[in-house]
DNA sequence: GAACATAATGAGTGCCCACTCAGGTTGTCA
DNA sequence: TGACAACCTGAGTGGGCACTCATTATGTTC
């Protein structure tokens, strides 16, 4: 699978695109039909590409959970360390109102768990991210890298909600917050 | 529909029944024809009786949340206003670790929405349980019922994850409830 | 216990959707 | 530009599932 010709590598890219679009709008329960036709192209070469619909959900996957690690990385390189923590928490939860994606990523891949232990890649830079703010004072030190995990699907999921809306978001990370600060 | 068979309304107790276990194990998407299995019936028996999935479904949710409400507003009523709201908040969630529908249907019926505002009905009692901890000086004033709801539907999709364990449940919930203490 | 309404049965229907493949199209390379 | 492999197309296949209905069975009533 060296070189990919020129049209096959414009589609494979147009697909992934309509992809990304159709899982965060309508769920990974989308049809592959509908991310084919937004594609503009035939359901064959969808297939050609991503030989089972779980290949081309992986890849979405994949690429999210890439863009909120190195998300996470850079916050805990660079941000202040008293509330990189949470600010990457609300920046995840932004997203998970944006897309359904992120929410079933975080909560193990919606239905099917086609991503075998992959989740774990967030838990280094969560981590550093965690402790950096037991550090520096921000978080109280009972509080373990499983239960920010678990706050951050919870919280994600919440996004999906139909009342949901910034301000809501705000008090509601905001009581979460609270409740990890010393 | 004044007096149903006695053999039609064996068959109907043993449909909800099977009904509120498949649902339970395996959400809402789960087949009308594995409920008629574990029933012992056959599948036109239970349309018969419930003449789309949907009403079964919605069978099934109005018993859980008349369920989760009169627990509610019995807390209200006998127990401790400091602690009776984060008693009730356990409670659900323990419950939405058992069983998928407490959290499908605090989120709004899983895929469709089959409740039409149905849900509304946990807002009463769940108020009084909140303004009574807030008199009781157990909650901040500036909580609002909108984030306790909120609340409560993200902990409660938490508990379907892989990891959830009493233990984390518990360590979770504490920062949750110490977010909304004053 | 005969007669009838009510109920149960389960093979069948139609729809959706993931996935296939024979045949047509197009990029690439000499 | 010709020739071929790589690629695209979209009707078709099969499986799952909600829902139907003609037939058979059973509770009820007098």
């Amino acid at each position: 699978m060296a070189q990919l010709r020129a049209d096959a590598r414009r589609n494979r890219e147009r697909i992934l695109a309509a992809a990304e679009e159709v899982f965060a709008e309508r769920g990974a329960s989308a049809s592959t039909e509908e991310v084919a036709a937004r594609a503009g192209v035939a359901i064959g070469t969808v297939f050609r590409h991503f030989p089972t619909k779980d290949d081309l959900l992986a890849a979405i996957f994949k690429a999210l959970l890439a863009r909120l690690v190195s998300e996470a990385e850079e916050l805990a390189g660079s941000g202040d360390p008293k509330t990189a923590l949470f600010a990457f928490f609300t920046r995840v939860v932004e997203a998970a109102a944006a897309r359904r994606t992120v929410a079933e990523l975080l909560t193990g891949g919606g239905a099917g768990l086609r991503l075998g232990g992959a989740l774990r890649a967030l838990d280094e830079p969560l981590g550093t991210l965690l402790r950096r703010a037991q550090e520096a004072g921000a978080v109280r030190e009972d509080v373990r890298l499983e239960e920010v995990t678990a706050l951050l699907a919870a919280a994600s999921q919440a996004a999906l909600l139909s009342g949901w809306t910034p301000e809501l978001q705000d008090r509601t990370l905001e009581i979460i917050f609270r409740g990890c600060r010393p």
